[in-house]
RNA sequence: GGAGAGAUGUCCGAGUGGUCGAAGGAGCUUGACUCGAAAUCAAGUGUGCCCCGUUCGGGGUACCUAGGGUUCGAAUCCCUAUCUCUCCUCCA
């Protein structure tokens, strides 16, 4: 929910906000201050006749018990007239605030004044780590690695395109992977472990900005319930309509979740290998902060997120996306992108962000400071830390053998029951 | 799936048609006491919106799970939904 008071004191600042993302329906911004005008002319005089009628309204209990009978009709066919008179606002109000609220739910969120210009093209470099692995030998793509351990064939006829059924080995890799990155993150990171529901409502994916602009990428179900596409949905409503307290903040929640996306708009685009698939495993991070710490909670997350890349030893870039390529809730978001030689190109692997009070304020999650009055809201941060299919086939690529085998990193062998290696199929 | 009970403020909990934004308690804040803490005592302590004055208040309005309804008037009565609990049924 965008917030209107922001459009009211700095219009111009939401609309070039708006326009460095290329967002199209920037007369929304007109439109939302044209009908608060509107709700509120119409609630002030609704108001004043409400105050009215219970003002006289209160006078009742006496004439009933020693005015004259007349009178006391006269007062009910009075107040009726009244009654009636305050009734007929109410269906005006409120399709002029449904429709308030619809404009607001459908601006993006505000953009700091140092955010990138342009698009998927112009993400500003961070930092870079790791050193990409030397092949004496081309090195080939994960799909064609492991061949028969990937069974999309097999995906195709359980479920469809982009459904992978993973075999022996990978799965086992797979599911090793989720228990490594939980553990780091909950032991050494400070994270509490979550198991959130994996289908949700609609005011859920509402809060966290998923609905209702982007109903076409979802999943649904015929009891209006929606498959999440990450953890940052259940995570972050978690705390839907609360106040917390100032002295839980920050708060740092992860939990592994398959994820479900219809992919739409994506047509054509990586149909080939597990790259993109309409049912991943993904590792999620999820912060409640202050306002004040959003920025720096966000470079730790981040860190936090890095970290199972350094610890499996696979090279990796930081870049802050630009303006048009962020998510729309999103304020800032930085992509961690893993190092693929058989694509021979980086590859996001992870996508940090805060999305400051936009969500907050959607889903009303607020907190109060020690002995103030006020509540404020919170702003939300996450982060994949990581998602598993991709990491997956990051070790594939990276850890290839001229034989076609591939070596389990170091760190990953307690999870694996200590194999050193995946045999070429 | 069947039968019944319930949902009140940060929390617990009273309230069954007007004087209820809502008793009481806990918590929290401030003050007193104290070297300090604890205990004790006193005062204060919900949120959104609208209007007016605009450090900071004042007035109004709405909110007692949500949405409808009855009524001059609803936390209180009726209907629907959601959730919780108990019993039965079923189930990994």
């Amino acid at each position: 929910m965008f917030d209107i008071q922001l459009i009211i004191r700095e219009k111009e600042r939401v609309l070039a906000a708006m326009r460095k993302r290329n967002f199209a329906d920037i007369n929304l911004v007109d439109k939302a201050l044209e009908l608060h005008e509107k709700r509120r002319r119409l609630i002030t005089e609704a108001e004043t006749l409400r105050a009215e009628q219970n003002r006289r309204s209160k006078e009742m209990p006496q004439v009933t018990k020693n005015g004259p009978p007349e009178e006391k009709r006269a007062l009910q066919e009075e107040l009726k007239v009244l009654a009636e008179k305050v009734k007929s606002f109410q269906p005006l109000v409120r399709a002029i605030e449904e429709e308030l609220a619809a404009v607001l739910l459908a601006i993006p969120n505000m953009l700091p004044d140092d955010a990138p210009e342009g698009g998927e093209d112009n993400a500003v470099f961070i930092k870079e780590w790791g050193k990409k692995p030397d092949f004496s030998f081309a090195p080939r793509e994960h799909d064609d690695l492991c061949m028969r351990l990937f069974d999309f064939a097999r995906g195709a006829t359980l479920a469809g395109s982009r459904f992978a059924v993973l075999w022996g080995p990978l799965a086992t890799l797979e599911r090793a992977l989720i228990s490594f990155m939980l553990d780091i993150h909950t032991r050494e990171r400070g994270y509490t472990e979550v198991l959130p529901p994996f289908l949700v409502n609609r005011a859920t994916m509402t809060a966290t900005g998923q609905l209702p602009k982007f109903e076409e990428d979802l999943f649904r179900t015929n009891d209006d319930l929606f498959l999440i596409p990450t953890a940052e949905v259940p995570l972050t409503n978690l705390h839907r309509g609360e106040i917390l307290s100032e002295e839980m903040l920050p708060l740092a929640y992860c939990a592994y979740t398959p994820c479900f996306r219809r992919e739409a708009g994506n047509y054509g685009k990586d149909t080939k290998g597990y790259i993109r698939q309409h049912q991943f495993n993904k590792i999620e991070l999820v912060k409640f902060t202050r306002p004040e710490d959003s920025e720096t909670e966000l470079l730790k997350l981040l860190d936090d997120a890095e970290e199972i890349l350094r610890r499996l030893g696979l090279p990796y870039r930081v870049v802050r996306l630009a303006a048009q390529d962020q998510g729309f809730s999103s304020a800032k978001t930085y992509d961690i992108e893993v190092w693929l030689p058989g694509q021979g190109r980086y590859r996001e692997i992870s996508s940090c962000s805060t999305f400051t009070d936009y969500q907050a304020r959607r889903g009303d999650i607020r907190f109060k400071r020690k002995g103030a009055k006020a509540t404020e809201f919170v702003h939300t941060l996450n982060g994949s830390g990581l998602a598993v299919g991709r990491t997956l086939i990051a070790i594939l690529e990276n850890y290839q053998r001229a034989d076609g085998s591939v070596t389990i990193p170091p760190a990953l062998r307690p999870y694996t029951g200590g194999w050193e290696k995946i045999e070429p199929t």
